[in-house]
DNA sequence: GACAGGTTAGGACACGTGTCCGCTATTGTC
DNA sequence: GACAATAGCGGACACGTGTCCTAACCTGTC
C-alpha cells in the first residue's frame, strides 16, 4: 500500500484569506501586519511571522499590482545576447536599476518581434522602456511613437539618430577622430576599412570621424581609404569575416599599412590572415578593432581598439531613466554623448617606410 | 501664453471600459471580441480592431493573471552575465521556451539576493525556476525545497550534487577522461594543473576524471600533477591568473610538459606568460583550456578545448522543464548528464623528449 | 466589577478583467 | 409588415489584494 503522504493534510495556501485560515486571524489584520499598519500587538505580528516563515506564503504580485501596489518596473529590449559589450550594458543597468527598486524585464527582440514585445511591455504597465543595440530605425521610431503616446518614458542606448528619441551613445565620430590621428600620426596614409560599410548611421558617423582626421592631414576618404567588404559576406563569424578580408587586401596593387576594423573581431580575423600570409603584424601593417572587449588582451599582438566606456554609458542611462520615471514627458528629447577612449596597443605601430611587403609564396 | 495640447483631449484609455466607451459599445462586447469568442458581426470585430490600431490598447496583463488567463513563466536565475557560456545557455533557454508560449523572468543573483529573488518568483506565480550557473550548495538545496514545497518544479543546469535537485550537468569527469588521454597519448606524464583546486563538485569531479585517466597509464595525481595556484590571487582577472601562474610554474625544478586549465581565460594567460618568457606553445609545452570559447579559435596557437555542448544541454533543460510544467511531481529527481566534445587544436602537441627547456633569459 | 482604551473581526468597496445571463435592439426573411 | 433569428447591452460575480469602517472583543486599571 502507498505511504501516508506526509505534511499534505492542509491545502496549499493561494490567498491572504487561506493564509489568515492558517494562522487564526482575520485577513484584514494578517494584511495589516504585511503592511506594516500601527495598532497592531508585538504577539499578533511574530504569530503572523512566524506562519509566513513556516508556509513560505508571498503575496500574489498581480493582485498587489492591480491594487496600485506595484514597484516600477523596466522593460529592456536587447538586439542579442551574444554581442558581449550589449550584454555588459544589460547587466550594469540591470543592477543599476535594482538599488533603485526598479525591477527589469528582459527580452530579446528579432526584427519582427518589436511591435509585439512593445505590445506586451504596455500590458505589464511598464514605468519605461530601454533599447539596447541597433534596430530598425522606422520600426523604432513607431515604437517610441506608441510608448510616448501611452505616457511611458523610453531610451534609446547606442543607436544615434532616431527622430525624437531619448538618446545614450558614444560619440563614434569622435572615437574615429581619434584613432585615424593616432595612425597618421604613425606615418600611414593608406587605410584599409575592415566591414566599415553600409548604410547605418553607425557606420556613417565613423567614417565621417575619418574624413574630418584625414582632412586635417590634407587627405581624403577616396584618395586614401579602401574598402573590399562586397568580396565576402559576413555569414559564418566575424573571425572568418575578417580573415577573408585580410586576404583579399594582399592580392590588391597598393596594400594598405594601416587597416581599421568594425569591430575586434573582425580585426583579430584580419591579423590571422595576415600572419597566415606571412606577414607580422604590427611590423608589416597596423591592425586596430573596436570596443575593447577582453580579447584585444588576449592576442598576439595585444590589440589598439576603443573603449565605449560602457560604465559611463548606463550611469547616463540611468540617470535619465530615473529623472523621466514618473514626470511629466518634456518636448525635447535628451541626447547624451559618451565620450570614447583610445587604447592603443601591440597591433598598431610605424609605418613601414620603404621596405616592400613580402607577399606569400 | 502656452501653446494648446494637441491630440490629448481625450482622457487616458486605463482600461477596458475606458476603451469601451472610445469604441461606443459595450465593455462586454469588447472582451468577447478580444477572447475571440463567436456571435460577433464581422464590422462589430473590425470596428474593435481598428480602434486598437488607433490607441494601441493593451488589456492589463495583472488583471488577466488575476483571472487565471496567465501564459506560463518561467523564472531563471543566472549567477552572472559576464561568464559567456551562463549567458549562451540563459539566451537559447529563453529562445526554446518562448516558442512554446513561456515567457522568462531573468534575474542576476547574488549570494546572499538567492532567498529574496525565489520569493520573488513565488509571488509572481511562475510556472518553473531555472539555476545557471554555480551557487551556494546549502542555500540552493533550501531553496529547492521552498519551490517543492509549494509544487513548482524546478531544474539546476551546470551544478551537480545538489541533493533532491532536478539536474542538467555536463559530465566533468569524463571531459577530463578525455582530455587526459589525449595529452598521455601525445606522450606527456606531467601535467600542471591551473585553477584546478579547491572543493567544489565541478572541481573535484574533474579531477576525479584525471586520476582515472592516470591510473589507466599507471600514474597517478599525486605522482604526476603539480599545482600552484596557492601562490596567487584570482583577483584580477583570469588573464592575469593564468599568466602568473604560467610564470610561478617555470620558476619550479622539474616543469611539466602539458598543463590543464579550469577555462579557457587562464590558458589563453598561461599561454602568454609562457611565451613572454620566451618558451614555445606547444613546441616547449602544451596548454589546453576548458568551455570552446570563440577565443580559442582567435589566439596564437589556437586552443585546445571541451566544448560543452550548450544547443544539448538547453535542449534537455526545455525537454525537462515541458515535461515538469502542469504536471504533479515526482519522486525521484530527473537527472541528465550531458556528454562533452574534445577539440583539439594548435595548442596541444607531441611532448619534447629530450631537448631541454630553455628558461628566459 | 465596571469602565476606558486598545485590538481584532468582518463586512464593504475598489482595482481591471473574463464570463454568464437575461433583456433589448437590430437585422434579415418571407 | 410581422416574425424570428441574431447581435449587442448591461448587470452580476469572481479572481486576490489593500484599506476603510463599525462592531465586538480583550486587557488593564481603579
Amino acid at each position: 500500500m502507498p505511504p501516508p503522504t506526509p505534511h499534505r493534510t492542509a491545502k496549499p495556501i493561494r490567498s491572504t484569506a487561506d493564509f489568515a485560515r492558517y494562522v487564526g486571524l482575520a485577513r484584514t489584520t494578517v494584511s495589516r501586519v504585511l503592511n506594516g499598519q500601527p495598532g497592531l500587538k508585538q504577539k499578533t505580528i511574530d504569530k503572523v511571522r512566524r506562519a509566513m516563515d513556516e508556509t513560505g506564503f508571498t503575496v500574489n504580485a498581480y493582485a498587489l499590482h492591480l491594487k496600485g501596489k506595484r514597484a516600477g518596473s523596466l522593460g529592456i529590449c536587447v538586439e542579442s545576447l551574444f554581442t558581449p559589450p550589449a550584454v555588459a550594458k544589460l547587466a550594469i543597468l540591470q543592477r543599476k536599476m535594482r538599488v533603485r527598486d526598479v525591477s527589469s524585464l528582459i527580452e530579446v527582440v528579432d526584427p519582427e518581434g518589436m511591435k509585439s514585445v512593445i505590445r506586451s511591455f504596455l500590458s505589464l504597465r511598464v514605468s519605461a522602456v530601454v533599447f539596447i543595440g541597433h534596430f530598425n530605425e522606422a520600426d523604432l521610431a513607431l515604437r517610441i511613437e506608441e510608448l510616448s503616446h501611452h505616457g511611458i518614458p523610453h531610451l534609446v542606448v547606442d543607436q544615434v539618430g532616431v527622430p525624437g528619441a531619448n538618446t545614450v551613445a558614444l560619440d563614434r565620430r569622435k572615437a574615429m577622430v581619434e584613432m585615424t590621428r593616432h595612425l597618421l600620426g604613425l606615418g600611414h596614409v593608406s587605410f584599409g576599412l575592415l566591414g566599415l560599410s553600409g548604410t547605418p548611421r553607425s557606420i556613417q558617423d565613423r567614417l565621417s570621424g575619418m574624413a574630418e582626421a584625414l582632412a586635417g592631414a590634407g587627405l581624403t576618404l577616396e584618395g586614401s581609404t579602401l574598402s573590399l567588404d562586397h568580396l565576402h559576406p559576413r555569414t559564418g563569424g566575424d573571425l572568418e569575416f575578417g580573415r577573408a578580408l585580410a586576404r583579399s587586401f594582399l592580392a590588391v596593387k597598393r596594400v594598405p599599412t594601416a587597416f581599421v576594423a568594425l569591430n575586434d573581431e573582425i580585426a583579430v580575423g584580419a591579423i590571422h590572415g595576415f600572419q597566415e600570409a606571412g606577414c607580422r603584424v604590427p611590423e608589416d601593417m597596423s591592425v586596430s578593432g573596436f570596443n575593447n572587449q577582453d580579447i584585444c588582451k588576449m592576442v598576439k599582438p595585444t590589440l589598439t581598439s576603443v573603449d565605449q566606456q560602457i560604465e559611463a554609458t548606463v550611469e547616463a542611462a540611468a540617470e535619465i531613466l530615473i529623472a523621466k520615471i514618473g514626470h511629466a514627458p518634456v518636448r525635447h528629447p535628451a541626447v547624451r554623448t559618451i565620450q570614447p577612449l583610445l587604447v592603443t596597443r601591440e597591433s598598431t605601430a610605424r609605418a613601414r617606410t620603404s621596405v616592400a611587403l613580402r607577399l606569400r609564396g
